[in-house]
DNA sequence: AAACCCATGCAATAGAAGTGCATTTTTATG
DNA sequence: CATAAAAATGCACTTCTATTGCATGGGTTT
C-alpha cells in the first residue's frame, strides 16, 4: 500500500501540508468535489492555493476533471494506473439531479463512439444524469 | 415547409423582429452559437434581450443547449419533431480541438449506457472531441 | 381609448476562473 | 550552518459568463 507522499513523490509533486490535506480529502470523499467545496473544508487557506494545488494535481494526473454540466468544474482522484488521457480508459460519470452530486462510475467504461468519416476522435466526455442510488429509493 | 413564423407561433412563441433574425441566425450557421456569437451578429441589440430570447427558446424547445466542455455554453436549432427531453432522441455533438466549433451530429444517436442498480438515467450529454473534417486533413 | 401583457433596454450583481506580484517556506549548494 | 535559488503560498485584482431588477415602450385585448 502506498502512502499518499509515495503517490506525490511518484509524479514529482513536492510534498508540502496543503497537499496532503486536499488529497486526503479527496481521497475522503466518495463524490467528485468542487473548489468551492474545498474551500469550505480548508478555510483558512486561501483560494488560490487551494485552485493552484488541484491544479497541479490535475496537471501531474492523479486527479481528473469533470465537466458534469452543471457549469462547475469537479474533480476527483484518478483510480490507481489511470491513463486519464487514453480514450478507452475513460469511465463515466453520473450527475443526480436530485442531490447534485456526480460520481466516477469507474467500472462502466465509455463505449466506442462513431463519429462521421473526417472526424478524428481524441477525447470523449459522457455524463449521465438522473438520479443516484441513494436518491432513487 | 413551414414559416419561422409558423414554427413560433406553433410553439406559442410571440413573433418579434428579433425572435425571427436570432432564429433565421441560428438556421443559417452550421455550427453551434454562442451568445457571444449572436452577439457579433447583432452589435445594435442588448446583450440581454439575446439572451432572453435564447432562454426562450430553449424552453419552448425549438433550441437546444450544447455543453461541450469549453465551459461556454452553445446553442443550436433543433431538429423538426425533435424531443430533447426523451433520452432515446438525442444525439452527439463533436467539439473540435482546432477550430474549436461545436456541431451537432445528429445523425449520430446516443447508444444505449448501462448505469449500475439503483441508479436511474434521465439524460445523456455525450461529447466527442477532436479534429473535425475540416481540420484534419 | 384604456388597461394590460410582455419584449426590450439599461444597470448592476453573482460567481467561477485565472493572473501578477509580494512574501514565506522549502530545497539546493557551498 | 549560511546563503542563494526555487517553489509554494497569500492577497488583490481582473476577466468573462451568466443572471436579475427595474423602468420603458410597443403591441394586444377588451
Ligand atoms: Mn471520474
Ligand atoms: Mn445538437
Ligand atoms: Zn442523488
Ligand atoms: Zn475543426
Amino acid at each position: 500500500m502506498e502512502t499518499i507522499e509515495q503517490v506525490l513523490e511518484s509524479k514529482n509533486i513536492r510534498v508540502t501540508a496543503m497537499r496532503l490535506l486536499i488529497y486526503k480529502f479527496l481521497a475522503e470523499k466518495q463524490v467528485a468535489a468542487t473548489l468551492s467545496d474545498i474551500e469550505k473544508a480548508f478555510e483558512k487557506a486561501d483560494r488560490t492555493t487551494l485552485y493552484r494545488t488541484v491544479k497541479t494535481f490535475v496537471e501531474k494526473a492523479i486527479v481528473h476533471q469533470i465537466d458534469d454540466g452543471t457549469g462547475i468544474t469537479k474533480y476527483a482522484l484518478c483510480e490507481q494506473d489511470c491513463s486519464c488521457e487514453i480514450e478507452t480508459d475513460l469511465h463515466l460519470h453520473f450527475h443526480c439531479n436530485n442531490c447534485n452530486e456526480t460520481i466516477c462510475l469507474t467500472d462502466h467504461k465509455i463505449p466506442k463512439i462513431k463519429v462521421p468519416d473526417g472526424f478524428i476522435s481524441e477525447q470523449i466526455n459522457l455524463v449521465v444524469k438522473g438520479l443516484c442510488d441513494k436518491c432513487s429509493a
